[in-house]
DNA sequence: ACCTGAACACCGTTCAAGT
DNA sequence: ACCTGAACACCGTTCAAGT
């Protein structure tokens, strides 16, 4: 029986090794891109190996969201523990969200992919719903801060909460996924698409009435405050330019197929 | 002389062919399912016929979704006649933007895709350019509102045209793409995806401070005059409910591969 | 009981041969 | 000059054989 505690510690172990090594991947070639033989070769398992743990392709890669999506949630209760009026603090979630946007840009897209892909029903029951929990665990979070902000009468009584949140993930994952699309950064003509997606993050909540209103409140202090108190060591990322997500390699398709 | 006329629209109309039909089974099938050789048996060519005119599969599909962008373009271009105060003809466009994602839900949903993956760098300049010549278009009917609202000092006389609709674009197709994420409506307990998205849009004009604002007017009723004198014809979409886009086929993956 | 990797199926792409 | 479709390459999936 301590055997069979063993076993099963290592298998965990090598899906573990498999879901980290299958985000490296992912991060530098994307899904289409992601090899199964190389992460067979990566991490020194047979190809057949993989399938023990994972039903489909898709069901590795949704894995690997999920495991980002706990990054995401984990930022999200870091910056719950900011303190300041109710609208600060989901401030606070908003630059996490932006933070993770620009550290994972891989990730983040990877998110946008699980949102219009037919991604789920290959997936095992099993990981749907550990994403699913997960995703429980951010707007958790986030729904704290709203019922905080509808009793402090920062949000106006009648406000759904289910709604404010919807409004904010909705805006927020429309910004960013626009903002990183280089068609929609020309006709806009787009400088800082970190600095949009805030914007609209504000102009939702003024348009909420969530108290203080832009107009009535220093949220550049807030933005200064949240930076030193949440994430400090986050200090780096004002260096490094917008929009400097790598350039994406040269990922143009090897021609295959035809005759010798 | 007269020949090569006759060749010219010839290759034109079997491109033609190749890109309505190419739509249908889009619809159907989605990017990955898909199939070229079903695509040249349909239209009775023969499958190197069909990279006679498009270098890669990302190619023609995207020429399907320009053809999708430019129904959106002639839903925004009627949509702008309609008259009223600025907000009002924002409004139109935000009904059209909607109207689109129902009546074609899948083209709503390749639009996202080309949003988020590594399509453009398969396609070819040529196609690239007009897909972005569309979406000028679309761009260009927005741009007169904004201006107009501006002008009119419906807008803050100092509101960026660009910065207004991105935040009107970025608003809308991430309120429609999080709307039609099953996971999403299950977290934000969504009732009607359409109306959630409208909501939004609502907010953000409060937000930029576009009047009159929604506690100032009566919106439902420039609801019903938009449908009434813009989209006539389409009164049958009330009557859909909402989220009645066909329950996506059991496109589960035939198993492949492995032994006889 | 579990790992292995060759075999296989699927499908996008190519090109020699045909007209 | 252009169309054809069989051949090919790539890669996700499977399973008979091995340990």
């Amino acid at each position: 029986m301590g055997t069979g505690e063993r076993k099963r510690r290592e298998r965990e172990e090598r899906e573990e090794l498999m879901i980290s090594h299958a985000g490296r991947l992912l991060l530098r070639d994307g899904f289409q891109g992601l090899n199964l033989d190389e992460l067979a070769r990566a991490i020194e398992y047979a190809k057949g190996t993989i399938y023990q743990h994972f039903c489909t392709k898709e069901d590795l890669v949704l894995a690997v969201a999920t495991r980002a999506l706990q990054l995401r949630a984990e930022l999200f209760e870091r910056a719950a523990g900011f303190t300041g009026r109710t609208r600060e603090r989901m401030r606070a979630i908003g630059v996490a969200c932006c933070q993770f946007a620009v550290v994972h840009p891989k990730y983040f897209q990877l998110d946008l992919m699980l949102h219009s892909q037919s991604f789920w029903m290959e997936a095992s029951p099993e990981r749907r719903m550990a994403h699913g929990r997960m995703g429980e665990r951010c707007f958790r979070v986030m729904d704290t801060i709203v019922r905080a902000a509808r009793d402090a009468g920062d949000l106006p009584s009648g406000s759904d909460a289910d709604a404010v949140k919807f409004s904010l993930v909705a805006v927020t994952m429309g910004s960013h996924a626009m903002a990183l699309e280089p068609e929609i950064q020309r006709l806009c003509r787009l400088r800082d698409p970190l600095e949009a997606t805030r914007r609209n993050q504000d102009l939702i909540c003024d348009g909420l009435g969530w108290r203080p209103l832009l107009t009535d409140w220093d949220y550049a202090a807030t933005d200064r405050r949240i930076r030193a108190e949440v994430f400090p060591e986050a200090a780096w990322l004002d260096v490094a330019a917008p929009g400097t997500s790598e350039p994406t390699p040269p990922a143009g398709r090897r021609r295959k197929g035809g005759r010798p």
